[in-house]
RNA sequence: GCGGGUGUAGUUCAAUGGUAGAACACCAGCCUUCCAAGCUGGCCACGAGGGUUCGAUUCCCUUCACCCGCUCCA
């Protein structure tokens, strides 16, 4: 999609472009700005919107398996309780005096083969380690860092009035679990989608909008059947081995592994529907180290942005780790009656259940489950229910806008009728996601024919797409401008329209020109923007 | 959080212990029959606070923000 000239773009220079024009300015600049937090400016709330659109439409509207959510953003503290954040997930840290030297505290014991002292909540050194770049024992004390912003509900500020920002859009999936399910009339497998907003008071937010404290999440979480469900209703599990077609429909007898790489290939897929090349993404496969305890995998969809190779989306497999937590934390079941296993499981006999639940008991002690677990969940799948395991597509919304900034970013240095050299700006964006995505201009402004014409065919054209009007300056000024803002198309109204009643479009990458009748340009562009 | 760098107009960049300048952009007017044309006019800046000084955008201190490296990233 870009000129062969390489693209270094350096991120100043995609800074500066984007508030000369409007895209992203640093929140409240007027009084000397606020570190991780930025706005969205006229062009940049369009780029922004229409990339949560487009989202919405392919996941949403696009699949019959998944319905949409919009919780709020303030819930009941615990939920963070549940999910773990509010406890284990802030890492404890602890500094050299010395050299000043930052570490994970649990990390530096492990190095030196001891173990962090602590309960979740306060933690301790032990004597023995050493800062490993200095050799100095002067460390701090570890410090528990949690990242969620605290505020309180009402007018009382009392323990009991705590409450915290999200850091996830997922959780309130989750937590809604039990109404969505009735409601929307979906079974396993089906998802719930959510975008919004999402808070992190990060330690260092860095990288333009990169690292934000404040930032917005496409979330998806879809609801698959534990494997041995998948089992008794198929008598098989497919897996990856299988090299199952994971271009076509989903289907019943694929298991975890299935679903989790089907989701990846679905979503490299829809990046490239939104103008990001393949050879700009990149897939990272995490380390069975960097895994939660409770993730089977986790895939990152990555994106070569100017300070490095950095995460768009995660798409992990959690099993059903967070249904189980809300099931603790609320004592409300969160198990779903599935008919085709309610079904299957009443045509086995008594020798086939025993027979599958020793093989399942079997397998869970040996990774380290206990015996009673196992049993409880053989019951409850013999009852044809089970608590739904899920795959965790999750998108950073400001990141793929960066992303796309990055990518369509390009100059390109073009030779005048004259043979003078010169640098064109311009947006490659892909027209769905395009801020503006129709420019209409009359050839000349002090004509009246000329001018009402042109009014005529911008009114018209903008009942269907954002169009941007401008009469001043030279026409290819104009058509500059656009070229910086990443407008796709530029249509010119001249006097040959006034004749045969046909415009000129003008298309930014190839800076072609056609003669479109008028009565034909909506079906025109309409072709031309799906490219 | 540590180290380095930067902060002057919307952007990119000058200059200066005493009146802050340009280019481009933007706005208005004239002109203009397809790729940043021309003319006229206009708008707009020393990140914030404190100190030194007769006087500070300039020197000093503090602070805020951004960039780079480290660190971190549920």
């Amino acid at each position: 999609m870009n000129s062969s000239s390489e693209k270094k773009n350096n991120l100043e220079q995609i800074v500066s472009l984007a508030k000369r024009r409007g895209f992203i300015f640093q929140s409240s600049e007027l009084y000397g700005g606020i570190n991780g937090f930025w706005d969205y400016g006229p062009l940049g709330s369009e780029l922004k919107r229409n990339v949560r659109e487009v989202w919405w439409r392919y996941i949403v509207h696009g699949r019959e398996d998944i319905v949409g959510l919009d919780a709020a953003i303030i819930m009941n503290p615990k939920i963070w309780e549940a999910s773990g954040h509010l406890g284990g997930f802030s890492d404890p840290m602890v500094d050299c005096k010395i050299c000043k030297k930052r570490y994970r505290a649990d990390q530096l014991c492990e190095e030196q083969g001891s173990q962090l002292i602590g309960d979740g909540k306060r933690w301790k050194m032990p004597e023995n380690v050493s800062c490993s770049n200095c050799g100095s024992k002067d460390l701090t004390e570890p410090r528990s860092f949690n990242l969620m912003f605290k505020t309180f509900v009402g007018p009382v500020e009392d323990d009991s009035a705590v409450a915290y920002l999200r850091p996830e859009t997922a959780q309130a999936i989750f937590a809604q679990f039990l109404n969505i399910l009735p409601t929307s009339r979906k079974s396993v497998p089906f998802g719930v989608a959510q975008s919004g907003k999402s808070f992190r008071n990060e330690i260092n937010p860095r990288n333009f909008t990169f690292r934000s404290r404040e930032f917005e999440q496409m979330e998806i979480e879809f609801f698959i059947r534990p494997d041995e469900a998948v089992e008794l209703i198929c008598g098989k599990v497919t897996t990856l081995a299988d090299n199952p077609d994971l271009e076509g429909e989903p289907q019943d007898d694929w298991g975890w592994e299935v679903w989790h790489r089907y989701w990846v290939e679905q979503r490299f897929a829809w990046f490239r529907t939104i103008g990001l090349p393949a050879d700009s993404l990149v897939e990272r496969v995490h380390s069975k180290n960097e895994l939660a305890h409770y993730a089977k995998t986790c895939v990152d969809i990555e994106y070569a942005f100017p300070f490095g190779i950095q995460e768009l989306e995660g798409i992990a497999a959690r099993g059903n780790f967070d249904l189980t937590q809300h099931q603790k934390f609320s004592s409300r079941s969160m198990a779903v009656m599935d008919d085709k296993l309610r079904i299957a499981v009443s045509e086995m006999n008594d020798a086939a259940k025993e027979a599958f639940r020793q093989k399942t008991v079997a397998n869970w002690v040996q990774d380290g489950k206990s015996e009673e677990e196992a049993t409880a969940f053989c019951n409850l799948l013999f009852e044809g229910r089970y608590i739904p395991h899920v795959v965790e597509p999750s998108l950073g919304t400001d990141r793929l806008v960066l992303a796309l900034i990055c990518n369509a970013f390009d100059e390109e240095e073009i030779t005048d009728a004259k043979g003078k050299k010169e640098v064109r700006t311009v947006l490659r964006f892909h027209p769905s996601v395009a801020p503006v995505k129709v420019a209409v201009f009359p050839l000349v402004k002090n004509r009246p024919e000329l001018y009402d014409k042109a009014r005529d065919v911008f009114k018209k054209l903008n009942r269907y797409w954002n169009c941007f009007w401008d009469e001043s300056g030279a026409i290819g000024r104009r058509y500059r401008r656009q070229d910086e803002i990443g407008t796709p198309f530029c249509i010119t109204v001249d006097f040959d329209t006034l004749e045969d009643d046909t415009v000129t479009v003008r298309m930014r990458d190839s800076m072609e020109q056609t003669r479109v009748p008028v009565s034909d340009l909506r079906d025109f562009l309409e072709e031309a923007m799906e490219l």
